[in-house]
RNA sequence: CGGCAUAGCGGCGCUAUCGUCUUUGCUGCGCAAGCGGCAGGGAAGGAAAGUCCGGACAGCAUAGGGCAACGCACCACCUAACGGGUGGGGCGCCUGUGAAAACAGGCGUACAGAAAGUGCCACAGAAAAUUACUUCCUCAGGGCAACCUGCGGUAAAGGUGAAAAUGUGGGGUAAGAGCCCACAUCCCGGAAUGGUAACAUUAUGGGAGGGUAAACCUUGCGUGCUGAAAUGCCAUGUAAACGGUCGUUUGAGGGCUGCCCGCCUGAUGACCGAGGGUAGGCAGAUACAGGCGCUCAGUGAUGAGCGUCGCAGAUAAAUGAUAGCGGCCGAUGCGAAAGCAAAGGCACAGAAUCCGGCUUAUAAGCUAUGCCGGGUG
RNA sequence: UUUCCUGUGGUGUAAUGGCAGCACGUCUGAUUUUGGUUCAGAAGAUCGUGGUUCAAGUCCAUGCAGGAAAA
């Protein structure tokens, strides 16, 4: 599935993230959408860096995720999604929160026009 | 008292809520695999890092012989093992005492062999190792003489260089020379004393004369090869098809080793080409050369005994967020001072088969040593 | 996870242990009305730190950076 995301779906970026998604079949109704976080070992070569921001855009996207799901759930809709993060800085818990409220709701409207 | 440098120790804590991974018990659904629910337990490091060494473990002939290749190199000990560690010896440097010799302390040390052989030693210099340019000396010839030429001798003196043919004194000689002698330096042999040994000291016999082995090499010792993507098992799926080459007891090829020998295996076989399929799971895999405490042995590394604890186990890869309280540092402000308040900060860094080392990174605080500055006596 | 290789001016490359060269590029000047071409000249480098050696880009150790391979 990550290989046909990665071949198929389309793709927006909002600083600090590119957002890669597509319509998917996930074989189950307990959630709408299945998400995966990522981080380039070229732009942060130390482990601990990688885990750190990959740790806060989980936590983010958990805190917010609850809308979101309902928005799809109520359009019918069942995504995959893939974030890349893109800066080359390790951005704090507040400005990734900010960030994730408007990628979730370009998300919702992109997702839809398309159907 | 303060600052800096270098070593070593050290590596922030508690509570609540919401989440992640794992595990135990009970339980629901399901033939089962598994998916849920409730309650509890556990969840990164001193370096988890670099991958520089050594092992465990696994597979391959239970790994045999030779060559090659690679590694190590004072001695003893520790250890599963090591290129690691501990203690000792030699050498070098620094400091102190001392007139000096020497002694004490600290730090460093890839420290076998240059007297088996080969090579190399730029520039300069006569010469960089079987030396001979100038000087010096005998003899012969020439010349009135100063001196010149030639055959020889010699290596004492000579501006160089990183390094110059062992240094000082004496004898000896035509002039000289370890040519001879004494003292000094070093090597080898056996001896005595001390020490397990390296080694030290003493006397003695024989000898040596540049450096370089992190140049080739020699000597001694060691290393079988491949690495968890090892390895074993289960499941899914396809093509036991097609073309070519070689071969079937006179043996193709294979057996994870660079070459040779030897050994085993080997026929519905092996290799090449083109093409088709799989991309999952389980074991390995987290109990141990384990951690902590005490006692004993040892100078020490370390070992022995007893008690006690159970302490990550993921597979694109789990530890986070928020709030509160506390710990340490703290720009700055207030204050005569003691002190009070306080924004902010708390390093380096994330397990991936496991363990022992080494190396590198590292904030605050603490300890030791050295240097610098200030104050007081 | 395991194994291996390579680091020389801005770029591409040489250098039996003995004064680090070459080409392109850069800068300055000359030639030209100007630019180019051409000519003359200059600056600029051995990945870092230690060690062996009289002497290190080269040998050794260690670190850093980059790259490659293994189902």
């Amino acid at each position: 599935m990550i290989e046909t995301l990665f071949r198929e779906g389309k793709a927006f970026s909002i600083f600090p993230y590119r957002v890669i998604y597509m319509h998917a079949s996930l074989h189950t109704d307990k959630y709408p959408v299945q998400a995966g976080f990522s981080v380039s070992s070229r732009k942060f070569p130390h482990a601990v860096d990688r885990n750190r921001i990959k740790r806060l855009g989980r936590e983010a996207y958990r805190l917010q995720k609850q809308p979101f799901h309902t928005a799809l759930r109520d359009s019918g809709l069942q995504l995959a999604v893939f974030f890349i993060y893109t800066d080359k800085k390790i951005a704090d818990f507040d400005t990734l929160s900010r960030k994730f409220s408007v990628i979730l709701e370009k998300l919702v409207k992109e997702a839809g026009k398309k159907e």
